[in-house]
DNA sequence: GGATATTACTTGGACTTCCAACTATCTGTC
DNA sequence: GACAGATAGTTGGAAGTCCAAGTAATATCC
């Protein structure tokens, strides 16, 4: 838990930054990012705490739950998730403990695994879904306009960072 | 390391989100705020590798550079930081390891602990902040204005979040 | 003044993330 | 067809974050 302070942090930061150093802005803007991070996880982990659950492992059930059939080899997930490899096998290991998801070889690729919703995993999906919906995904204080702008700002920041051909 | 992919995978989960659930917009805003943590992080890490720190350590010594005298109770250093107290006690241990700060007893409060730049911890700051602002903090992509903005609303979010008392 | 409550920090454990190294399998080339 | 290189996933280790519990010291209150 953190204590709330009679003034802004990043705008206190901001005033010291600049009695030393260029770029203020840009760093009251990486700090805001790395804050706002905290905050919707914080948020989200708590709204999926019913299911055991946590953002990073919500999200793969996410994934799942759009394709067709419910299953995915690993490595698309850590594409479409821009994870490391190494942090899906973590989750999914997870996730087939909890019973959410299971593992299953590709019919032709033998490198390949399959991650697999079961009935469970596909069954709690909805639910939790109405729970981080409940909490705004984290973000109750921003309109639809500040959502979008948001997104709309921060894709500049993704598309620079090589995570899609525009 | 990954992958670009021929789409906005944000964009992407937006229009399959729409299909089932609602709050698209948000899903986005709060999908981008923690891709763009990930990626304003792994920037500036690399930024800092000449110096084995990291962001979070990083973000301690500059904020003990602001106090007039380099040192802070480390409480003080987990408010203005929004972080844990366990946090700041890890990260003082491995900055001590690495002999840019070392920790010294409060003067009246027994309890407290304070922490206390060293000669090379204040010797590299200034060193470490070029390669960080040469780096434009993480988010070279975004124009002033865009940073600004990002500042703005998120400031919303950790009003909302009691990081400060508005 | 002494019991109780609060505050400051540390420790141990859980979780997520990454990297580097490793195994297994597939692909492409000669 | 065989060998080199690419690809898929796992493992082990490092880092950062949090929580809960524990220790020590200070504050508060009757």
């Amino acid at each position: 838990m953190v204590r709330p302070l009679p003034f802004d942090p990043i705008v206190e930061a901001g005033r010291q930054w600049d009695q030393r150093w260029p770029g203020t802005a840009a760093m009251q803007a990486a700090t805001s990012i790395m804050r706002a991070q905290q905050i919707v996880l914080a948020r989200v982990d708590d709204a999926l705490k019913p299911w055991s659950l946590t953002f990073a492992r919500y999200e793969v059930l996410v994934l799942l739950t759009f394709s067709k059939e419910g299953v995915l080899p690993l490595g698309k997930m850590g594409d479409r998730l821009m994870l490391h490899q190494a942090s899906v096998t973590n989750l999914v290991d997870r996730l087939e403990q909890q019973g959410y998801v299971r593992r299953a070889p590709h019919p032709t690729d033998r490198r390949t695994t399959l991650a697999e919703l079961t009935a469970e995993g596909r069954a709690i999906i909805d639910e939790a879904t109405a729970a981080v919906v409940n909490a705004s995904i984290g973000v109750a204080e921003l309109t639809k306009r500040d959502q979008q702008d948001l997104h709309r700002i921060l894709r500049k920041l993704r598309a620079g960072a090589n995570d899609f051909t525009p």
